[in-house]
DNA sequence: GTTTGCGTTGGAGTTCACTCCAGGTCCTAC
DNA sequence: GTAGGACCTGGAGTGAACTCCAACGCAAAC
């Protein structure tokens, strides 16, 4: 179900990457023209989720077909596996905002975004590192039990 | 609870660090008889959540003072490390209450104990797994933003 | 050409795990 | 004996991150 494999997606919408077909119907192929529930099925995000990510401004530029359906292009799926790589990572939204923000604005924000990206990862460090001392006390309870096990 | 082992916890929670005096007050040094804040500042626990603990039932034999404040023993203590442990490395509530069940009802339960704690080790392993690989992304994203640094 | 289903909207509702509050009692110290 | 702090209760409120809903339009398939 890659989508509209078909004569045509009803207009265009045409987005970025646009096949330089010629006729009429654009994207069928073209990288690019998923529908939310397609967008949803690569990304891993619910359809409700992707719409309130672009509520919140942390997607961008969707396009619209004529009658109003969505359609995701192939770098908005690239982008929601970032944000789905820092949601996973345990990111909060307003900051995964404020990064959508500095990459909306911009060669001049990757100083910041670095910044940004590189305080996520102590975090993330410090948060696996408390998660293996944690599984070991809990293998260490396991063993107990197992030690007094009738 | 051994908690109120003595004559008057009443001067009492006067806290370990506390000599082994002699005379009178007993549960100066004595395991047990924290107070609430006190337990508090060494789970790592809220009060809030200590007394919201209490009433989903995942502390038990909590002792109270004639006057109704509560004292918590080393025991609760040491089972709020676990519940610690299980707490954050994610798991819910409601199976932390299944495990504090299992615990209260007997040595017969041992099996299941384990067999929980093993299911949530597996999901420990997996989020761990996950985290490790989202962390390597992570990190290839803040090189990639490093070479195109102005 | 009509049924089945995917998509739209704004706004309300849910879940989880706390956290806070009011209005009170109690305890310790000065 | 009184001020200030710790603690009590039941219940309401919070915040994060979705998730669901109704009422609708459009699409795809037979």
């Amino acid at each position: 179900m890659n989508s509209n494999a078909n004569p045509q997606v009803r207009g265009g919408c045409a987005r970025r990457g646009g096949a330089r077909v010629s006729s009429v119907s654009v994207d069928t192929t073209a990288p690019g023209a998923y529908t939310i529930g397609e967008c949803a099925r690569r990304s891993g995000f619910s359809m409700d989720t992707l719409r309130y990510y672009e509520r919140l401004g942390l997607i961008d530029d969707v396009a619209r077909t004529p009658t109003g359906q969505r359609r995701f292009s192939d770098e908005h799926l690239e982008w929601l596996g970032v944000l789905k790589c820092l949601r996973d990572t345990g990111m909060p939204v307003e900051q995964m905002c404020r990064f959508a923000d500095l990459a909306r604005s911009g060669d001049h924000t990757i100083g910041e975004r670095i910044a940004l990206l590189e305080d996520h990862r102590v975090a993330v460090d410090e948060r696996m590192a408390d998660l293996v001392a944690k599984r070991d006390y809990l293998l260490g309870k396991i063993d107990y039990y197992r030690s007094v096990l009738p």
